[in-house]
DNA sequence: CATGAATGAGAATTCATTCAT
DNA sequence: CATGAATGAATTCTCATTCAT
């Protein structure tokens, strides 16, 4: 018999985390909340993690590094257009919402909006992210692809922007979202930094 | 003689409540900071404000008022074209900032984007901007400036989102932003969202 | 015109102070609670005593020495019984409370039941009370009116007990107390104590 | 070896509180004193009960529930006269005090006599005692033992009345009452309210 | 690994009292 | 006399973190 992986327990505490974090915010959140969320004594929570904070750092780099993966590789793919891989990164992140939406809201909610606190420690990490949208946009402009007089750093955080605030949407209306709205929303999207609001 | 204004004091603490909040952040704050900020005893933050909240809140609806006011101003100037009234929305958040870099931190990280805390509590007032926005953008639609297959509500969003998020690099830079940024920052944004950043 | 006497306010504060002590209870009773009660300035509690302490204190002081002199004057009226002498005292105290329940509420609450604090202040002042009762008693004792194997302190305060406990009844209830039970209880409380529960 | 009783200092704590609060009184105790006068850490208070007003509701609620299975107990032992079944119920209160005086104070001064505060949230436990004593009374004049004209609940407060202004006189007195006291006062309590201070 | 009792620094809030006008 | 702004000490309760078992 397959011994039981030994720290089945650490990932239990990680996701009662972030039902917890979701539903009441870090700074409302005790770490006895945390506890009981998981079923686990108290103590435990500090036999595998340092502190409250180094909880919501691992959720948020765990999360963050698959966000910096899935740019790179849309940066990678030659067979995309630099607007479908635009497209690529917002349909990641869109889709990270519809797989996990309260681990979305944390690391929206907590981290990368959250300038004083995880916001800054992290920064960094969040700023790889802009990066990468950035090259995109940079290589499609080399490319002929896009306009060359916006500068990818700002058309980056344009995009970006705006993905974080539809998604701020959803978190904050706090219902479910209907399954077709993750495509639309990507589409329209890439339909409205590419093509603008203007027609053609 | 003529008495000095009743209540200039509370001025004093709301505005040494910006600069604290701004510095440390809400909750890394203790009111005795403001206090201190302000020169003032402790206890008269409590004879002027119920709590360290209602301070947050009444700077957060002070401004957010005057936002709202722009909005609909824009909204109402009848020679603008609505690509002009965005730009004019844009503008108005942009010299805000110029204009008081430090409370524009406070309410962006503090409530705008604080879904688990004030963003929640003042989300009606919060909407109220971005439907304000997407009403320019739907009357734009019908004018037949703006193309109309990207939901007016959505297209605000996106727009929002980008401001937002440019503001907020501005304030995770922490430096003094050139003033020629401001204009550039208004320009570049309406030209992303309303022509795309796909060559015409 | 007659000047208006100069101290009236002081009046309205001491029995505005009386319904809200009754109300609240002393300790929940902030200073501005008597003032708004009374309708007067915040600082005005403060030009006419010099603490909250010493609003009660007037309030104890002011009932009590009546109190006292009724006592005295019962023991000295030659023409009653014993017993109708203490029948007179327990008619005064629910005379009082018929008078005015507030004061007697907050006297008996705050005060006389009150062995850590104020009780503790005005010991002397309670006793003096006790002591008139227990003479009365040891009076009746050597008139051969009253059973000489109790002692006249023990009697006093069983008499006194009696009394404050049907007060404190009342007082529990905060209903109106209808008129015919103020004589019943005097009535019934003098049989009890005087005449006691077993038939002769 | 046995383990310790795992909540011994939920006891200590307690048994602190009872000291300090017969010492200080409820309100002038703060909870750094309890902790310090247990011998504990500040915070372990909290772990225990949820304020400070807990702590005195359990100690008196502690206490109380023995009194009511004592008064029970007296109007359920047939052998005994129903005046018997009163000083049975008096010597309990004395013998509760000669055991422990500052639980005892504690509990008079701060809850039964407390009608601001403890004796409301209290009341309905404290009528509990009334009410029994009441049916004593009722049966001993059913049983021609007491005489029908006093209402069996009046006589109960005057009853109830006199024990507890002799325990208020032993609690301010501040000295320690002599073992012979208790037997005594019993004696004589019955004496005064079921025979009458009139000789017979 | 697991438990939860124990610790104690920290922060918000209250409110009696003072005082300048 | 009258006002109410200003002061700041005092105290409760919270909760992250430690640690003995």
């Amino acid at each position: 018999m397959a011994k039981a992986p030994p720290a089945e327990k650490r990932r239990l505490i990680l996701d009662a985390a972030v039902r917890v974090f979701a539903r009441q915010g870090f700074h409302a959140t005790r770490v006895s909340d945390i506890a009981d969320e998981a079923g686990v004594a108290y103590g435990l929570v500090y036999h595998y993690f340092n502190s409250k904070d180094q909880v919501l750092n691992e959720l948020f780099l765990e999360r963050w590094s698959l966000l910096l993966a899935a740019i790179e590789e849309a940066d990678r793919t030659a067979r995309l257009t630099h607007r479908e891989k635009l497209g690529a990164v917002a349909g990641f992140i869109f889709e990270s919402y519809r797989h996990d939406p309260e681990l979305m809201k944390v690391i929206i909610v907590e981290v990368t909006r959250a300038a004083n606190s995880f916001g800054r420690t992290h920064l960094e990490e969040i700023r790889r992210a802009y990066a990468g949208i950035a090259k995109i946009v940079a290589d499609g402009q080399a490319a002929g692809e896009f306009r060359s007089d916006i500068a990818p750093r700002f058309a980056a955080q344009a995009f970006y922007g705006a993905v974080e605030q539809l998604l701020t949407e959803w978190i904050f209306d706090d219902v479910e979202v209907a399954e077709d709205r993750f495509d639309e929303a990507r589409n329209l999207l890439v339909m409205t930094i590419c093509d603008g609001l203007e027609p053609r």
